[in-house]
RNA sequence: GCUGGAAUCGUCUAGUGGCAAUGACAAGAGACUGUAAAUCUCUCGGCUUCGGCCUUCGUAGGUUCGAGUCCUACUUCCAGCA
């Protein structure tokens, strides 16, 4: 059983650590994605320096290049990469899904390679060998998503999803067996709770995942922060209060974060940080700015006063104007730097105010003032 | 000086006589939440009561119902010959 210590509870919020093999994550705490064993434009030295603890990894991705055989070749995700600290990697169910021409069965989901069209049958099974392959210290169940917002389609997926669990955890207990026999660490595998928008749902999810034998639960399927407060309250105070829960995907904004943490949320993964990032939007504590705008071309106070990251303490909005403009990918690189320490950063700060009892304070300055006009 | 060729939106560029006029870039703005995303979308002569109106294709004339497109002259640039 993954090793998770509460510190503190308020409410349904935790603040804990999260042990894995491969080091501690102090929670709540913003998980970096990188998808492709790359956090887009960042090394992970960077990535260390910014003050991120964990990254995310995709198996969909990996699956197709380099290949799970691989990165098992490099002595696993974390050796491979060169992150001496905990990894995640997701079951690839949300790329797959979101992919034209897939065909769906009891079995898996047949898809097409996005890189060359070569067809795959991806299983439950194969999710998690090939997880296991990869060798990231948490994985996520693989899941199904529905089809459509209609509550037929949502309890489908759910109901799939569930049985699909019980196959992953299955494969799961075989692979760790064969893994552990080797001398190789322990993985841990979370189940991901469905249900979309229906509480009724999202209800029976959790009270079906939380009688399963896993580390720690995914929430899925979870696309606007509306109802989220809801969403979280009716899974988090079902599911087991001493595992882990991952709220899979969710973090471009702010609000996310705080309502995630308030409300049972231990860990948090989102490419929104570094693809806004890359596209020039860039977080301050007024709101997203668009450093592209000629506003900012005389601009030169720095992306946040205050902040610590090494944009913000070297760089003006002047000089990240003029990189974006010229296209130069230093211009990306520095605010990535910057959205993913402000994502960190917030999240950590979040911890830190339920250490001392200032959440609520905390989350009502910030947000008002982020989402001020 | 002679002989050819060329002049179109900030730039380059398309343009059989029915064109406010093609495409690219630049410029301006927007979107992005388990990354097919260093991506995508919109605007880009002026005015507008959104129906239109006005001014545009080196300059000045002309032919024509109608000219960026045809004719004449001029100006500038390019190439070749002197």
């Amino acid at each position: 059983m993954l090793k998770f210590d509460i510190e503190k509870r308020e409410g349904l919020a935790r603040v804990g650590v999260i042990h894995t093999p491969h080091g501690d994550i102090k929670t709540p705490a913003f998980v970096g994605a990188s998808t492709r064993a790359t956090v887009k434009a960042l090394t992970f030295e960077q990535m260390r320096a910014l003050g991120s603890q964990a990254v995310l990894a995709n198996t969909y991705h990996l699956f197709l290049k380099p290949g799970s055989k691989l990165i098992r070749e490099g002595g696993g995700l974390a050796d491979f990469i060169a992150w001496h600290g905990p990894t995640f990697t997701d079951s690839g169910g949300f790329q797959i899904f979101s992919l034209p021409d897939v065909k769906l069965s009891e079995e898996g989901a047949t898809f097409k390679s996005h890189i060359d069209g070569q067809k795959f049958l991806m299983t439950p099974e194969l999710s998690m060998e090939t997880q296991w392959e990869i060798g990231a210290d948490i994985h996520m169940a693989f899941d199904q998503l529905a089809k459509s917002d209609s509550r037929s389609d949502m309890e489908q997926a759910m109901l799939r999803t569930h049985r699909w669990l019980t196959r992953c955890i299955d494969e799961h207990d075989r692979l760790e067996e064969e893994y552990l026999a080797k001398g190789l660490p322990e993985q841990y595998l979370f189940g991901v709770v469905q249900g979309g928008t229906f509480l009724d749902l999202r209800k029976e999810s959790a009270e079906f995942e939380a009688a399963l034998p896993v580390d720690g639960y995914g929430i899925g399927g979870v696309f606007t922060a509306d109802g989220m407060d809801e969403m979280l309250k009716t899974v988090c105070s079902i599911l087991p209060k001493d595992r882990p829960r991952h709220l899979l995907g969710m973090g471009q904004e702010p609000r996310d974060l705080f309502i995630g943490a308030e409300f049972g949320c231990d860990t948090f993964d989102c490419v929104g940080p570094t693809r806004m990032a890359r596209n020039g939007s860039l977080y301050t504590l007024d709101g997203r700015i668009n450093i592209k705008n000629a506003k900012f071309e005389h601009d030169f106070t720095p992306i946040v006063e205050g902040c610590d990251c090494e944009c913000c303490k070297n760089h003006t909005r002047a000089y990240l104007h003029h990189l974006f403009k010229v296209d130069e990918i230093t211009g990306k690189v520095l605010a990535s730097i910057h959205n993913e320490r402000f994502v960190v950063h917030t999240v950590d700060k979040i911890r830190d105010s339920l250490l001392d009892g200032s959440f609520q304070q905390y989350k009502k300055e910030f947000l008002e003032r982020y989402y001020a006009r």
